[in-house]
DNA sequence: TCGCTCGATGAAAGCGCTTACATGACGACT
DNA sequence: AGTCGTCATGTAAGCGCTTTCATCGAGCGA
């Protein structure tokens, strides 16, 4: 068994000293192009790769990012992460990955994982979380960016959409098709901005149309299929049914869909339904849902970039808001002539 | 600005040597009660957390996981890496993430990287891959464990199913609705022994029931709703279509689900579509898909298990089967009359 | 009481790399 | 010729932790 090589072992071999090495890989343009060769070719006889604790201790970087997602379950973050992975490979990091099960204690310890693994940076979901935690961040000076909200009023930089507005257009869309009797399946909104203000957004559109926002039926729930079916089946069979259900993501949708399917309504001919996120299965479900498109690749491709940008500049950039746009679809058609 | 304090700082406080530190913080029971009472009191009292990058270098351990997953873009992998992940939190270890976007020089390249950035173990999707690579990770003795196969007769632990029988099972089912001409859609072969395994599973099952292996119609495509709804449309067109079309993924049965609707073609009246993955779109899909169903949680939770052992003690542990289930559900149906 | 063992702790040597600073060679300018 | 700046490289001091080995008492059997 022989010990793995390293810079000194290099550096030996190339005959020159090991901060010669060291500039060689990590500044190569500041070393003469002959030595450098001869090192390069000394790298590649023994087969030299960098130590990856020496590397973190000696520069105080791990050129890692670090994100905590609630889920990986759906899609719905899955694609957005896949950019923002994608991204960080092109600036030259790492993505070490968590999820929190949408819980704050989860969330909290993952948090402190993250940092004391060594990342330089760290993605989160939405702005609410206990202060502790960002008191908690700058005290160890780890950048952090948020996403999936675009929130500037925070103090945070984030990356995102208004998801009050882009819900209030959706629901205005329902709105212009007739529907008064509305309901909205959601999830929950403690400890989460993002189901909040979508909540919010509809409630903004049926003011803005003159309606009392008090008439507003909300079930909230986990994320999921079958929760999304039962709180449908719950809406349907209460005294007075709505005419529309605007769902805060497509997962819920699907269920809603697929409930009222089971209960033998029409869709959107008995009740239209409306989902968030565009995920890809939106368009594969029968009839096509319609749905609120979310930038994911973009806004992960961006997160990337700024989150890079952060760490190794220390700068706080501005919050960046990417825009959404309605995909009507099948699923939501007029209000039906008897309600 | 003070410094980030360190275990010199925990030491001097708690009037004890820093091995002493050390040790009450990586063997508690190494260290009389009365002195550890007195360390934990001085890391709480100076919010002391350890240096990742000195820990890793004298330890030589990073406690890191890294992951290689062809695509996050739809919940196939997601899922089971998320129970992957969760289990790693189990364990202490922390998931390193990366995604090769199913091309096998860039999975190269996130193989390197991973383990530059001190990966003490890989987790990789099937065995298939340039031997140079194992022999790179042997050479750095980074343990590798591969998922989502199942197949005792590769040199390197595997946890997962078999691709082959479970394919050769659906399509017996699809057999024993009298169908004949049948074709597959898949994923590509190439560099990917799950597709492989699959598409094998067809002939096998055919050949099981005295067919010519040679009759399937066998279409390549990118895995996408897109490429699967295309490849429909090629099948469907063609002279003497199949009365049953067995997708080697969910996501390509929900884009031949979606085209042949849009042909006019009433599913399992006309066409049979069946799946592979049991994703929970499956179900919200009309008809609802039929499908296998894999155990991804059970998987990635085993994963996380056995690699951890791998690098922990060394071992080299025994493959593991996960049992993958039918799910005959509506869209699977008996052959047409006129066919 | 003596000699031992054993458990708790300390001293100190790295682990492999980065980087501030020192050195020396070489031109260009005065 | 003397001075200075520049560039390529070397020297060496850490970075903060783990771990080996040494030390020191206390407990114990003879």
């Amino acid at each position: 068994m022989t010990k793995t090589p390293t810079l000194a072992d290099v550096a030996r071999r190339a005959g020159v000293s090991t901060a010669t090495v060291s500039r060689c890989l990590n500044a190569p343009e500041r070393v003469q192009r002959e030595t450098r060769e001869r090192i390069e070719a000394a790298v590649a006889e023994i087969g030299y790769s960098p130590n990856f604790g020496a590397r973190a201790l000696a520069a105080k970087r791990t050129d890692t990012i670090g994100a905590i997602v609630p889920t990986l379950e759906n899609s719905v973050f899955a694609r957005g992460l896949q950019a923002f992975q994608t991204g960080l490979v092109a600036q030259g990091m790492t993505l070490l990955l968590a999820s929190s099960a949408y819980r704050p204690d989860l969330e909290a310890a993952q948090i402190r994982t993250l940092v004391a693994r060594g990342a330089d940076g760290l993605l989160l979901i939405g702005h609410e979380r206990d202060p502790a935690l960002y008191d908690f961040l700058a005290l160890h000076r780890v950048p952090v960016l948020v996403a999936w909200v675009y929130d500037p009023s925070e103090p945070r930089p984030s990356v995102g959409f208004d998801n009050k507005a882009a819900m209030a257009e959706m629901t205005a869309a329902v709105l212009a098709q007739g529907h008064r009797r509305l309901a909205t399946i959601s999830g929950h909104t403690r400890f989460n901005d993002r189901t909040r203000d979508r909540v919010a957004g509809v409630r903004a559109a049926m003011a803005a149309q003159g309606l009392d926002p008090a008439t507003l039926t909300v079930i909230e729930t986990p994320y999921g299929i079958e929760t999304g079916a039962r709180a449908m089946a719950d809406l349907m069979t209460a005294p007075h049914p709505p005419t529309a259900v605007i769902c805060g993501n497509d997962v819920l949708a699907l269920g809603a869909l697929r409930q009222a399917r089971a209960m033998g309504l029409r869709v959107p001919e008995d009740v239209s339904i409306t989902g968030f996120d565009d995920t890809e299965l939106s368009t594969v479900a029968d009839p096509p849902l319609a749905t609120v498109s979310i930038p994911h690749g973009e806004m992960g491709a961006r997160a990337a970039i700024m989150l890079t940008e952060m760490v190794r500049t220390g700068a706080q950039p501005d919050s960046v808001a990417l825009p959404c746009v309605l995909r009507l679809r099948g699923s939501l058609g007029p209000v039906p002539r008897a309600a």
